[in-house]
DNA sequence: TCCATATGTCCAGAATACTGGAAATGTTAC
DNA sequence: GTAACATTTCCAGTATTCTGGACATATGGA
């Protein structure tokens, strides 16, 4: 991830429309929804909304199929870690967000230290 | 950290002038820089500078202080890692991004899948 | 007080983004 | 082939954002 694909990455979430659309595709998971039924769902005009997946798709948060008569998209999540990843390791600081590749498991480990006030709510 | 904090800070790091102010000052730590500094180090005449730290501000994602003549502004570190909590609470999947909170070392702990690889693969 | 410095506010022109009606494209069923 | 369906593309009007010149405000020093 470089500053250009972050800045579009930002774009795309910035948007109320396109987290929205964006949110409702994570619930969907990996198998993903038809445009059709982010549209009824979110009461978006099938035009408007087309305009804010292609903007998506763009940007790389979004992929889609088609399957049938319906287009299927589904959130990147690949990308949108990598864009978690960008944020830690060029946005911040080590003092307050660390980043560790943990081979065994697969996965990236990130500390986020709780800077000034900690957290209440999660056990 | 809601939908329309979420939406503000992603509008400002959308802006590639601001997402370079945000970079340098996460470069000034704590300590943070003078807007001066900022506006010579990234060549953006001082009122264009204003109007984005303003926005920056104003979302959250610097804070500032008035010493003598200059206005020293810092990156705000916890509303910056509140924003990635909320990316990994609420715009992701528990088999991509989990969260958990360490009390004892006062932090929180991401775990970001590695998710190229089939999901199925995390324990 | 008066001046230099540091930064913010006002403003208007330019650029960009958003929206939704209308038409076009692609797909399936009959 | 034709019709119904799903989605995209085209387009133009509207709204929002960005920019920087000109001016205003705040601070410290002589």
């Amino acid at each position: 991830m470089d500053i250009k694909e972050a800045l579009a990455a930002f774009d795309t979430l910035s948007q109320e429309t396109r987290l929205r659309v964006f949110r409702l595709l994570v619930e969907y998971g990996q198998a993903g929804a038809p445009a059709g039924t982010l549209s009824e769902s979110l009461h978006i005009p099938h035009n408007t909304l087309s305009f804010h997946l292609s903007h998506m798709s763009h940007a790389g948060l979004v992929v889609s199929r088609r399957e049938g008569r319906s287009i299927i998209y589904r959130a990147n999540f690949e990308f949108f870690s990598g864009l978690i990843r960008y944020m830690v390791e060029d946005c911040c600081r080590a003092e307050f967000a660390s980043i560790r590749n943990d081979h065994k498991r697969k996965c990236s480990i990130i500390e986020l230290s709780h800077c000034c006030q900690p957290k209440e709510n999660i056990s």
